[in-house]
DNA sequence: TTGAAAGTATGATGGCTATAATATTATATG
DNA sequence: CATATAATATTATAGCCATCATACTTTCAA
């Protein structure tokens, strides 16, 4: 081969890493091949030497969106002790930090709402996010003898992605800070994460 | 005048209510035109002689989104006794009807995720929804004794939204379920409005 | 019944986008 | 250094969409 073998997947992968924002930033309708591609440093034109067709292509992209993600952030703390790794995920997720990366961070709630508007694929691989990340809260939440972690753990993430979402699309800072503040402290004391406790 | 004095504005209601089904369907930015106008019974054309452009246009579905909708379920019950009207707004807003009516319900679910992309105006439109629902949920809920009452509306409704969002999301019928089951259960237990207290 | 104006339809235009065929550039090997 | 070929760019095509100019249809007042 005339390029070095890594050049293309290489570059590939770049063209995902940049749809997985684009994706965040526009919404997955709203990304366009082109804009894609120059934000990646190449034209159009090249785009079907690496993808069949945009539709193959968003559902690749919501995949790699699921890879490595702040949900893998849960899953590095597993060893740690559940009490200290469930809150500082509560503190991260309903964090300014997280709302305001509007081109990174979980992807539940960028994608919630066209959920239901996606290849069967891309549902699939979101449901298996949503059952996963679940999962590991229900762990942590076993681990810290809680009955019915299960029960408790999807309402929780319900709360997440919800204040999360809310706390975006509201424009008035001082409110916005306000549904974040008032989720995290509602599901530490729910959760029975409390220092005092 | 040659039509009769209602005609226009029939139409344009019409119209109207007929974006707002779009909207919720496909979400604000794949709303089209002439799609919007035969579902109504019109052709594209006459389009330009109800409304300026087509930003202002779907401004305007938003605002009417907001007008009627559930949320004014809340409010006609506004006399009953809060422990009913909350537990059967919680009923209704977590039952798998309001999930599967995708072109009907409570416009917050539908619009969260895109709001940080819409016009100043549909932003604004759309925090103060937020901000009156929260406020009627607060009422009912100092109605019933309980303290910090607006903090506890906020994390209230971020869970209502996430899990109808959640649910709406999982393409399974069972986790589904499930997913509206459990907040709907944690909820009525949170809140303490079980039938046994 | 008829004219005029309000309301709606037809058809055109230009911009954008996905797709694809062809051309060009870059680079690893002989 | 030459060349084959993988990777990317140029350019073309076709369809969709918002917008708009113009033509037509409806229906009330005279």
């Amino acid at each position: 081969m005339r390029y070095d073998a890594e050049h293309k997947r290489k570059t590939r992968l770049r063209v995902l890493d940049e749809a997985a924002m684009v994706i965040r930033e526009e919404g997955p309708h709203r990304l366009g091949v082109a804009g894609v591609m120059a934000r990646a440093g190449l034209t159009h034109g090249g785009f079907y030497a690496h993808f069949p067709s945009k539709e193959a292509f968003v559902s690749e992209a919501i995949a790699h969106m699921f890879e490595g993600g702040p949900t893998a952030m849960l899953e590095k703390v597993k060893g740690a002790p559940p009490r200290e790794a469930l809150t500082g995920y509560i503190d991260f997720y309903l964090s300014a930090r997280h709302r305001d990366s509007r081109s990174g961070g979980c992807p539940l709630p960028y994608l919630a709402v066209d959920a239901p508007r996606l290849s069967q694929a891309s549902r699939e691989r979101y449901a298996r996010g949503v059952a996963h990340l679940t999962g590991i809260i229900a762990t942590h939440l076993a681990a810290l003898g809680r009955d019915h972690a299960e029960d408790e753990a999807s309402s929780t993430l319900a709360e997440l992605v919800g204040a999360l979402t809310l706390a975006r699309a509201e424009p008035d800072a001082d409110r916005s800070d306000a549904i974040l503040e008032r989720s995290r402290a509602h599901l530490k004391r729910r959760l029975g994460l409390e220092a005092d406790q």
